[in-house]
DNA sequence: TATATTTGCAACCGAATGGTTTCTTAAAAA
DNA sequence: TTTTTAAGAAACCATTCGGTTGCAAATATA
């Protein structure tokens, strides 16, 4: 069984998830009242979620809260870092080139 | 079918075929010949990730070279760009804790 | 021209995935 | 105390996924 990060924000229902409960800590049943599914359903993503921990809960006499764990976003950041490089450094290039044929056209 | 970009990077192969194409265009040959896979396996995720726009391809007689589409990659950075602004601000906040608490002991 | 090489495509297979249904546990409410 | 509510766990099912095998098309080489 797989559980990484990227697996996890993988499916849609789960990044949609993510982004309702990233401003304040919500329960499975409050989460399932947004989308089209069940809340077994919702349930085994958050489970998904909990996994990789990117998600934790904190239970309140049967409730069960749950909220992002901010942190382990920054993992995808870290992924996306050496590739950020690469497109900055094209955009760069391509900048240079315009001002050079900017130059030419004087 | 799903096809899209966080569909396509939650494979640690395609991820890893993404570094590979990411400086240098190759054919679907050599990088398979950097795994322990087949080659029709590695064309198989070529073809995911030409679907979704993440690889380009450019024909040479009959090899195809493959090389990252670096725009596309933007999109995860896009996506994640609410939460990092999240995590920055938590951060600013515990900052602010820390020096609140530095004057404190002064 | 005949052969070898590079590649894509379709069919197949076992494993994983997402969803539903059912059941159990625990806490709150009547 | 009995009933209701919130939630996790297990079993099941259809679909998807990743990989392999076999085949066909196109290009290069002998």
């Amino acid at each position: 069984m797989r559980r990484d990060i990227f697996q996890a924000i993988a499916d849609p229902t789960r990044r949609a998830i993510i982004a309702l409960i990233a401003f304040q800590a919500m329960t499975p049943n409050a989460i399932a009242d947004n989308f089209n599914t069940t809340r077994q359903s919702v349930s085994k993503h958050l489970r998904i979620l909990t996994e990789c921990e990117l998600v934790k809960q904190e239970q309140h006499g049967r409730e069960i809260y749950y909220s992002l764990e901010i942190e382990k976003m920054k993992e995808i950041d870290k992924w996306l870092e050496q590739y950020r490089k690469l497109w900055e450094t094209r955009f760069n290039q391509l900048d240079k080139l315009l001002s050079k044929n900017k130059k030419q056209k004087k």
